[in-house]
DNA sequence: GTTTGTATTAACAAAATTGTTAGTCGATAT
DNA sequence: ATATCGACTAACAATTTTGTTAATACAAAC
């Protein structure tokens, strides 16, 4: 008698199975396996493996989508520093969720059609911020407080920045040595890093 | 009769699908009738489909490997000239093998012993590489030429900005707008603006 | 011309994977 | 008390996927 239990461990389960091998990788034994229930309750809720996948995918999408805007979305603060926190944000918010990214690109590669589901949700909402954004780089560039540049093309610089180094932690671990071993002051050091090379894009 | 074609008809066929859908993703039974063989052919040359994988992903990873060397392996140029020749070739070698990194990055993700392949091979001479260039770097700092900088972070920054486009095209796409409409037209703006972001990052 | 060896196929086998169903159990409402 | 309803299980079914094998064809070697 406590349905919200069970599918929720389903959930959880789904969700940890999904991001780690992707929709084929994903086995539906495995995840109830995981969620200690029955393969057939997996069904009972979610009818297929492909509706449960679409939920955890879409959930996925909408974090992925958000975490931009929140990062960047933050008023009040020139310029210069709104980026700064925007870039520092946004990192954060990797460190919290290290595989998202790769996930998401995965399964928009397999199906790109599956993109529509994210690209509706925050398309409009970012058009908007980036329009802001460039706005103000504009005015700025105008009174020589720094160079000119196109909003699209330093938000690519910093996101390329920011997520690579998650996305391919497992391979450059090796190469770098001892500088990245350490994980946590790797990351701490790739933060700064990234800042320092967005503001240098930018300034004068 | 003519053992070489079917087998390199089965390679060829191996390669687009497992690039294309990685190991899970990839049948056998796809890879058959895409090199117009009957499936058991397959097993008869390679006897599993995890034989027939390792050899496309140790070429792949050979491949990639190579790739960073054989850009920034330049000599004879002044350093920010080399610089800048490197992070250009590898673009254009990017240009040419646009899906190589998603499909390596995965593959090692989901079993990150495969990366052994990859980094007995190439570890050594980019190690040897990285260190002719931080020497460089270096003495270019002590002249206060350049800013003082780590040539690991650098060469991260690098591959950063030079891979994730790639890797999130399908993405970047639809949220970018008219100036991603145009695919090559955008990547040759993007392997300007990354040149011009790494040249910044260093210069005084 | 027979033998030998390799390439190939069709048919089969085994395992894995997803999905279904009939029926049980237990709580709640009537 | 029993009828009802949702949660649940075990067993089964269907399909997909990988791998095997016995038989065939055919060229080259002897």
């Amino acid at each position: 008698m406590k349905p919200k239990d069970t599918e929720a461990e389903i959930l959880k389960a789904a969700e940890q199975e999904f991001m780690l091998r992707g929709f084929d990788g994903a086995k539906t034994a495995s995840i109830a396996r995981a969620a200690g229930v029955t393969h057939a309750m997996l069904h009972y809720y979610f009818r297929t493996k492909e509706q449960l996948f679409e939920r955890i995918l879409t959930d996925k999408m909408n974090l992925m989508g958000r975490s931009v805007l929140t990062a960047f979305g933050n008023p009040g603060l020139p310029l210069l520093e709104r980026l700064k926190d925007g870039i520092s944000r946004h990192f954060d918010f990797l460190v919290e969720n290290p595989d998202l990214p790769r996930f998401i690109i995965n399964e928009v590669f397999s199906r790109p059609e599956r993109y529509e589901i994210m690209r509706k949700g925050v398309s409009r909402i970012i058009d908007k911020l980036m329009q802001n954004v460039q706005q103000e780089l504009d005015s700025m560039a105008a009174q020589d407080e720094i160079v000119p540049v196109d909003v699209r093309m330093l938000m690519l610089d910093v996101v390329s920045l920011n997520i690579f180094p998650f996305i391919t932690y497992p391979m450059i671990k090796p190469l770098l040595g001892d500088i990245a071993a350490d994980r946590e002051r790797f990351f701490e050091q790739r933060k700064a890093e990234n800042i320092e090379v967005i503001m240098r894009r930018i300034k004068k």
